[in-house]
DNA sequence: AAGCTTTGACCTATA
DNA sequence: TTATAGGTCAAAGCT
């Protein structure tokens, strides 16, 4: 395993771009190993969860956090080449081949006709493979880069609302489904003319258990994405606080897993610009960059 | 006032 | 044909 970036490993599967319509999910971190604890606060208070034995964690040295919050797995793009919500996400592997086995989660596609076009939607399957791991992980171990918990457990609120993958999100519907005890939320990208979907659906705590993408977007991710218009808004948009309170939540636990926190931080900034504004209000969240970095 | 969430009803696909 | 489940619509209320 080399040094390669989680972002190059990704960009290297030359999928397309947006436009393509694929349903893509992300799921896991359910009862098993890994499952959130809700605070005092009631925001989600994470436990770590023995990731999978993972070659890529070889890269760490030279892993670049950015990079990989970056990867369409954090769900927190900026700058991403690829997202899960551009319908690119790059299941295959480098040589082209569906190497996912190198990637905390099993990646499956769902079976299509024969005859079913480009245009019909596509389903990515994204299991966490922590739901079947029960140990308790290390968080160095996580820190080292390949926190999948991290990656797929996108703060809640920020997943529902605005599910901050550089795309705005219209929840249009909600809906307790049989297959599933959890609801699950049914949001459109706000995008003009884009059809792009997804489901995301919670536990009874409010966790999120399975993020599913339906379609491409037919737009390049907005380089910002649209600012509230409210003060009210802009607290749901971006709703900071639950970031903050996360990360208090995993300095509490591990000094370690508040890198992961920071970086979220660092790549939620980006992903808006600036949050200068808010970042004042959370003084918590620069003492910690300081102590840090 | 605009845009969002909520939520029950409705529509559609499938067995 | 009917029942069931999943997905979407749209009015109402909220921020």
């Amino acid at each position: 395993m080399s040094s390669t970036s989680f972002t190059d490993l990704l960009a290297s599967s030359g999928v397309d771009s947006y436009g393509q319509d694929e349903d893509f999910r992300v799921s896991g971190y359910q009862n098993d190993g890994f499952y959130p604890e809700i605070t005092g606060s009631g925001l989600p208070k994470f436990k770590t969860a023995q990731p999978p034995p993972l070659p890529i964690s070889q890269a760490s040295h030279g892993f670049a956090f950015s990079e990989l919050l970056d990867s369409p797995l954090f769900l927190s793009s900026s700058h991403s080449l690829v997202s899960p919500t551009t319908g690119a996400f790059p299941y295959q592997g480098i040589n082209g081949t569906n190497n996912h086995s190198d990637f905390p989660w099993q990646l499956q596609t769902q079976p299509q006709p024969p005859n079913a076009s480009s245009a019909l939607p596509e389903t990515y399957v994204v299991q966490d493979l922590q739901k079947k791991q029960e140990d308790p992980v290390p968080c160095e171990f996580a820190a080292h880069g390949l926190r999948s918990d991290r990656q797929v457990k996108v703060p809640s609120s920020m997943v529902s609302r605005n599910s901050n993958d550089g795309y705005g999100w219209r929840k249009y519907g909600q809906k307790q489904v049989k297959k599933s005890e959890n609801p699950r939320s049914y949001f459109k990208c706000t995008y003009p003319n884009c059809v792009s979907k997804k489901i995301v659906e919670t536990a009874s705590d409010g966790q999120i258990t399975e993020i599913i993408y339906k379609g491409g977007h037919n737009h390049p991710k907005p380089e910002f994405t649209k600012r509230p218009s409210t003060s009210a808004n802009a607290r749901r948009m971006v709703d900071p606080s639950s970031v903050v309170s996360e990360t208090r939540d995993q300095s509490e636990n591990s000094s370690i897993s508040f890198d992961c926190s920071d970086l979220e931080q660092k790549s939620f900034k980006s992903e808006y610009g600036e949050v200068e504004e808010e970042e004042e209000d959370q003084p918590e969240i620069k003492r910690l960059k300081r102590e840090g970095g």
